[in-house]
DNA sequence: TAGATTGTCTAGCAGTGCTAGAATTCAGGA
DNA sequence: TCCTGAATTCTAGCACTGCTAGACAATCTA
């Protein structure tokens, strides 16, 4: 059934065209001003074909959500292992933790700060959570000392985030940006 | 003019009440769900006259923001100067940073996560966010050593914040909350 | 080619923020 | 006490939102 395959081919397509397109828009004008008109506009379709393909519009910045933190997992890694030694692992990792919140803050929004009940609810997000958690978690484990590693984690996590989300809202010092990065990891290891 | 002074305290009154049940929807039900057709039901009046009050929705919420920080502000200066050593100052401050965080959780958003332009164009806010950053960096200034107090006092906020944001969100362990707490302040005045 | 299935669109619902203009209330003067 | 003008409040409506039912068109099967 050649067919029916060149029909899931297109379908499969259409669903990353959606996807692709999304992004693209909630990066250029924001997740407020991506409205099913307007994304329906972009790939040329009316507004029902989106709902054929997701359950609704939240949907759609859930999937986008999971395509970034699969990214980020990935560059989390290769900043940390690719680090000669365990210090400058959690340095790189900081580093490019910051970096991709801000090269994709709409993507990093979808993920970490828009409303979602979906990264606890489905079957995949949560491991790919508890796989961002494990990077964080191998890269300061050495540093840990007497303290929970997993509080510590928690500790490093949540001061990233709230650079990353404070600096994208104006409203710390852009051009101080590496230094805080820099004393986070400094006051964390010493 | 018994007459006009009277019609400006009901006025005056009125003023209060909006934003009186704006937060308390906002604290039940959440910003998203606070419309100006439930807040002018709330208040028993039509929505125009919410119109006669602030400009829009978003001022509304800003004004509740403006409310919220000053309590903060409040409430961060009594922690720190009730405590008999810096070491307790800024560990109490921590304390109350998150749990009025915590305690408040969509007086918060409105003063740090809303999108919101009111906080650096009007001519208040700015000195409020301001005085609320010095109340960080005071407490935090005895344990600077060499470093820059004002980077050390956006990483201790921006750690707090990460760590209200994301406790909210229940991305984190509900239960070790105050592990976190005391961890970062340890990490950082160590 | 006829019929069934699949895919797509048009048109519409209830909700949103916000506003123009009608209706009402009220204060002050004759 | 009644009238007039001003201040206040409401009704009704606009353009937008997410989402969907049902009509229509294209495609595959027999």
């Amino acid at each position: 059934m050649p067919t029916q395959s060149r029909r899931e081919r297109a379908r499969a397509e259409r669903h990353e065209l959606i996807l692709r397109t999304a992004r693209e828009l909630a990066e250029s004008i924001g997740w407020g001003a991506v409205t099913t008109r307007r994304l329906a506009e972009a790939i040329d379709y009316s507004q029902p074909v989106l709902y054929g393909h997701f359950e609704n519009m939240n949907a759609i910045a859930d999937a986008v959500a999971i395509q970034g933190i699969e990214e980020l997992i990935a560059v989390l890694r290769f900043a940390r292992t690719s680090a000669p030694d365990p210090a400058d692992g959690l340095h790189a990792l900081a580093k490019a933790y910051l970096e991709y919140a801000s090269n994709h803050p709409a993507v990093y929004e979808a993920i970490f700060v828009r409303p979602t009940d979906l990264e606890f609810a489905s079957a995949d997000s949560p491991l790919l959570l508890k796989t961002a958690f494990a990077e964080f978690q191998a890269a300061i484990e050495p540093f840990a000392a007497g303290d929970d590693p997993e509080t510590l984690t928690e500790v490093l996590w949540s001061a990233l985030h709230g650079q990353a989300t404070l600096a994208h809202a104006s409203r710390l010092r852009p051009e101080h940006s590496r230094a805080r990065a820099d004393l986070l990891v400094k006051v964390i290891t010493s």
